[in-house]
DNA sequence: ATGAAAGCGCTAACAG
DNA sequence: CTGTTAGCGCTTTCAT
């Protein structure tokens, strides 16, 4: 007899009472597979994202973990290695399992998502990625990576480097219009320097030679781990940081504040941002869709940390 | 007709393609909770970590998912925060949706452990801990362990400072043995220093400065988290690694090899722990079980990975 | 307010 | 080899 248990159960005080005991004392918990089946509601959600070991990724998955749990919700995680063809495979898989989708695709265009009939029939919120049609959470990069450009310039830096993600990721193109925004205004002269992999051994390197050879006394960094990865390389050349070279990140690692020097960076709200995205999905959930409205699309404020790695032009 | 398309059906050839071919041309995708609730099976696994903002677990979580990916399964993942209450209650929840766990759980007891009635009906394997009457696949850490501190003899340190994990935490115990062992040998004094949280901000400074003033030459960390706390600490200090201090890790993340210097550290498998813990686990879920037989625990081999963060004395 | 019955989508067992 | 049926555990609806 499911109505004792439910909220709205239309049923006697005591015989709620007596059911409610009863499956307490046995241990009962229905089970969720046969209410799915009848509810047509899972009380699953997924999420996908490209790589768990970035820890950007990372904080994602425990962020919507985390509110899940708090909404009763259980969480599937995929991670799609990187790889698009795993990507859109995941997507098909998770997607008939779940109830809605949090989806974390820096790589996908654009088209291919709005293609996937999957997406489109079940609720769905991108996270860190704006796009037509799909509901978002995103951080407000561009804004975060113009006000790391003006930091440099009011510590007096005229030439700057910007090492960029890869050309394929949203946020990657985000990030770089952030950066272009203040040399239009012509007070500094950016050096774009290649696309790196935001991976510990994604090629930095050779990028921070030719952020080295170019002159610029100051570099802004497509991530942390871009940004680790050159003061690595700027270290084991003898060029200090930040007496000899300045050095932005982006996204504020737990491990950015601790480094040596402790990391200057554009702090991205990852956690805040992954509750807010199970939030909106969960809104979504309990609302009834409306055709043809325009998504929900939430941007948060980023703000620059200013700690070791900066210092004026000697 | 599910026999069409079950690998053993028994049905003509003709049959079979006609199946298919309609089901292909609708898109058909039998329905994974409906078919569980006569089979018996989700097709699900969970595992459960304490933190996955750690790589360490954040990489189990990875290799977990992704070999289960490759045996057709989805995987649940639960963050436990590090927190004991969560966690039971994360294993409680799982437990009944997924058709076998596989648990990172270094801090619940034993007994705890075993008392579980879910776990106990649930095929459940240990990662990263062994534990009597559960499946486990452990890395040697005590050996690893071993190995860095006889490493540290070899380069002519004879006073080398231990800084310790959480002493509720299973592995903590093990890497403090492995220490211990080399030290009853007689040839190095063992400074056991406190224990440190394995979190970026985890108390390590305090530990840090206890290192300098013990006259210590050298330091074996819980693991690389704590190794580059040590080595932000010694930095700031004006204290430098190699030259003036030996630091070894353990774990060995990707980040680890990228550092300034980088991380003389015990290299811990752990993307092939997580997929051996995943077939363990496969292997057991198609194994009638066995009464009495203690099931399976497998043992990986560590190895000492030496980069420049170790130096001989002066 | 309560009991009984139908049926969610599927597989297993049983006839034909 | 193929069609039919029962029933997994639950919620919902319809009678009572």
């Amino acid at each position: 007899m499911s109505r004792a248990l439910a909220p709205e159960g239309t049923v006697s005080v005591v015989t709620r009472e007596r059911v409610r005991a009863a499956a307490e004392r046995l241990g009962y918990q229905p089970n969720r597979a046969a209410r799915g089946l009848i509810t047509g509601r899972t009380g699953h959600l997924g999420v996908i994202v490209p790589d768990l070991l970035n820890p950007f990724f990372a904080e994602c998955c425990k962020g919507v973990q985390s509110r899940a749990r708090g909404l009763g919700y259980s969480v599937f995680v995929s991670d799609a290695e990187r790889d698009e063809a795993l990507e859109l495979d995941a997507i098909r898989t998770l997607a008939p399992q779940v109830d809605g989708i949090v989806l974390v695709s820096p790589h996908l265009s654009g088209e291919e998502l709005r293609s996937l009939d999957e997406l489109a029939a079940k609720p769905t919120v991108l996270l860190h990625r704006r796009e037509p049609g799909f509901a978002s959470v995103t951080a407000d990069l561009m804004a975060g990576m113009t006000d790391a450009v003006a930091h440099l310039h009011a510590l007096g830096h005229r030439k700057i480097a910007y090492v960029g993600g890869p050309r394929s990721s949203w946020t990657a193109r985000e990030r770089a219009a952030g950066v272009e925004a203040m040399a239009e205004s012509g007070q500094v002269e950016i050096v774009h320097v290649g696309s790196v992999a935001p991976q510990f051994d994604g090629g930095v390197t050779g990028a921070a030679d030719v952020v080295l050879a170019s002159g610029a006394s100051a570099v802004v960094a497509f991530n942390d781990i871009v940004a680790f990865g050159l003061i690595s390389r700027f270290t084991a050349r003898g060029v200090r940081v930040p007496d000899e070279m300045s050095v932005v990140g982006c996204d504020d690692f737990a491990l950015s504040g601790m480094a040596a020097p402790p990391l200057t960076t554009v702090s991205v709200p990852k956690a805040y941002a992954a509750r807010a995205a199970v939030d909106l999905l969960s809104r979504i959930l309990g609302t009834p869709a409306v055709e043809g409205a325009e998504p929900m699309q939430r941007v948060l404020e980023t703000h620059l940390v200013v700690r070791g790695s900066t210092a004026a032009v000697e």
